[in-house]
RNA sequence: GCGGGCGUAGCUCAGUGGUAGAGCGUCAGCCUUCCAAGCUGAACGUCGAGGGUUCGAGUCCCUUCGCCCGCUCCA
């Protein structure tokens, strides 16, 4: 994690009074005291999220990377799916979610602390017995290595590390765990399931078991080779969605960032083995550029590629766009992976399922007579570009969020225009002498041209600063005002939220110049 | 899960065991010709929840929930 930025922290208190002031974010069940790790979306919130949401499908599925060209030379197609929270049960077998979300986990009595089974460590001696003296646990990477390994060498002189899951339960009175005191204070390794259990069915025996959904990405897998076979979609293609998935979080925490209930922006990406790499590097820089585009400007953002041995043991290469939240810095917190999963997920359900979901890729292969193909049979690979909606949103709110004292409104929210969930608001100057009349007029026609975009609002009480500083707290980019030369003349003020600037332009290329700006 | 801090109006926060407060915001009216102006008025609180001590609890005690910070965890 790079820590160089010379961008300040902002304050996550401010940020979030704000979202719960103007109605971007509260907590969920808040009349009941509020209910640990899941958010609710105000009117605001809800609608800058609906954007974030369409800016997705629309650039990732509709028109795929702006209509730009992939490294085949061919515009990138893709096509969506909507899957089901609920799977059956051996879709997270395959996925190896069940056992990855069943980590065992050991608890120290002593100290407290909880550990994965499969993290701990020991120092034992080199070779022979320990006879009566203890086995010392640590956990890489921690003050406890250092302190573990001194003690050790002391009692052993030589020594060496192996895992705990190495030693039997029964040993374990014998272990002195990381930061105890007192040997024989770890538990027995316990199951944690962080994937939410329900039952289907109202008689919920245990056979009637099922899961929420961890990660949308199976949905598609799952119904690859229905999309193959039903649609006509060549190899290279996508099958993205975007939904709900559930992760039961030991400690939900900071804000929104990691909550018990999130929406995902899931695209597959599947092509040919030889071509994989070159997609996974389209894909990754795409999606920084896509942040970028969105509003994520900042030195804020990075594009983290991993370290080989993060990678897991299929995979190429996988990268992280990252934003430094207020709560990380001065590290970084995800806002989307994109990995080169390879033929992993289809081989793992072709597998379990016992369905072949081989491609027949009819561009490949010798050719025959007749001048076609004879084709090649064969898993593809798959780039997984995999945003995180409700962090995307986080993200947006903590970049747009800005404070300006020398301004009339010190505190204002600088989304993009495509991003904010108000598009433009109408003021008459005064309430009187026509104006309001013109102000509605324009905010009807401005309605029902941007209507599907986001809102278009008209205020005509208290004075023109105050109502300029409410837009500026919703992140409204444009404020048109109409005033008494607007009667003689025909224009109106348009006001800019970032830099307070007033021009004047004609009423009727209201709409042309919000259209410009809003790039439709 | 552990440790620390905090929960009072929509927001930010005062509040000595004895009548529930301020600023901002919101709403209504007046005023107002370009940046949270002014005047008048109004609404809004079971003081996070539940117990206990007390003649009396926002205040003291216990439990619990939530949020923030540090550990731990982070598929």
């Amino acid at each position: 994690m790079s820590e160089a930025s010379s961008v300040p922290v902002k304050s996550m208190d401010a940020i979030m009074s704000l979202c719960k002031r103007r109605g971007f974010i509260y907590q969920a069940s808040e009349i009941y005291g509020g209910i640990n790790g899941f958010w609710d979306y105000g009117p605001l919130g809800a609608q800058m999220k609906k954007n974030l949401r369409d800016a997705w499908w629309q650039d990732m599925i509709m028109r795929p990377c702006w209509g730009k060209d992939g490294p085949n030379g061919k515009p990138v197609k893709c096509v969506p799916v909507e899957t089901r929270i609920i799977q059956h049960p051996k879709v997270w077998e395959a996925s190896g979610h069940v056992g990855g979300f069943n980590d065992p986990m050991v608890d120290c009595r002593e100290t407290k602390q909880r550990y994965r089974y499969d993290h701990v460590s020991v120092f034992v001696p080199a070779s022979g017995d320990p006879g009566d003296k203890p086995l010392f646990a640590y956990m890489k990477d921690s003050p406890s290595e250092a302190k573990q390994q001194k003690k050790a060498e002391k009692a052993f002189g030589q020594v060496k590390t192996v895992t705990l899951t190495t030693i039997p339960v029964a040993q374990f009175t014998k272990v002195l765990g990381p930061d105890a005191e007192k040997v024989g204070t770890l538990t027995e390794p316990k199951q944690f399931n962080l994937m939410f259990k329900t039952y289907l069915g109202a008689t919920a025996t245990e056979d009637d078991k099922a899961y929420m959904r961890p990660e949308t990405a199976q949905g598609i897998f799952v119904q690859f080779k229905n999309v193959v076979d039903t649609t006509r979609v060549k190899v290279p293609f996508g099958i993205g969605n975007t939904g709900t998935s559930f992760r039961n979080e030991v400690t939900p925490r900071n804000f929104t960032f990691r909550s018990r209930e999130f929406e995902q922006a899931e695209l597959e990406f599947f092509c040919h083995p030889d071509e994989s790499p070159a997609w996974y590097a389209f894909w990754r820089d795409y999606r920084m550029a896509w942040w970028q585009s969105i509003g994520l400007t900042s030195e804020n953002l990075i594009l983290r590629e991993h370290d080989k041995d993060e990678l897991s043991h299929y995979s190429v290469g996988t990268s992280d766009v990252e934003y430094r939240f207020p709560f990380t810095a001065p590290g970084y917190g995800e806002l989307e992976g994109i990995a080169h999963r390879g033929s992993f997920d289809l081989t793992q359900h072709q597998q379990h399922s016992g369905v072949k979901l081989e491609y027949n890729d009819t561009e490949r292969g010798e050719v025959l007579p007749n001048g076609g193909r004879r084709g090649e049979r064969y898993i593809p690979h798959c780039i997984e570009p995999a945003a995180g909606l409700d962090r995307g949103v986080l993200a947006l709110i903590c970049e747009a969020y800005t404070r300006d004292e020398s301004r009339p409104s010190p505190e204002f929210m600088k989304f993009h225009p495509r991003i904010a969930p108000i598009k433009a608001a109408i003021f008459p100057l005064v309430a009187k002498d026509g104006m309001p009349e013109v102000a509605e007029k324009l905010q009807a026609d401005l309605n029902a041209r941007f209507w599907k975009l986001g809102g278009i609002e008209m205020d005509e009480k208290q004075s023109i600063g105050k109502r300029y500083a409410r837009m500026d707290e919703a992140g409204c980019p444009y404020c048109f005002t109409v005033d008494g030369d607007t009667l003689k003349d025909q224009t109106v003020t348009c006001r800019d939220r970032d830099t307070g600037a007033q021009t004047r332009i004609s009423i009727d290329k209201v709409g042309d110049f919000l259209a410009e700006k809003l790039g439709v």
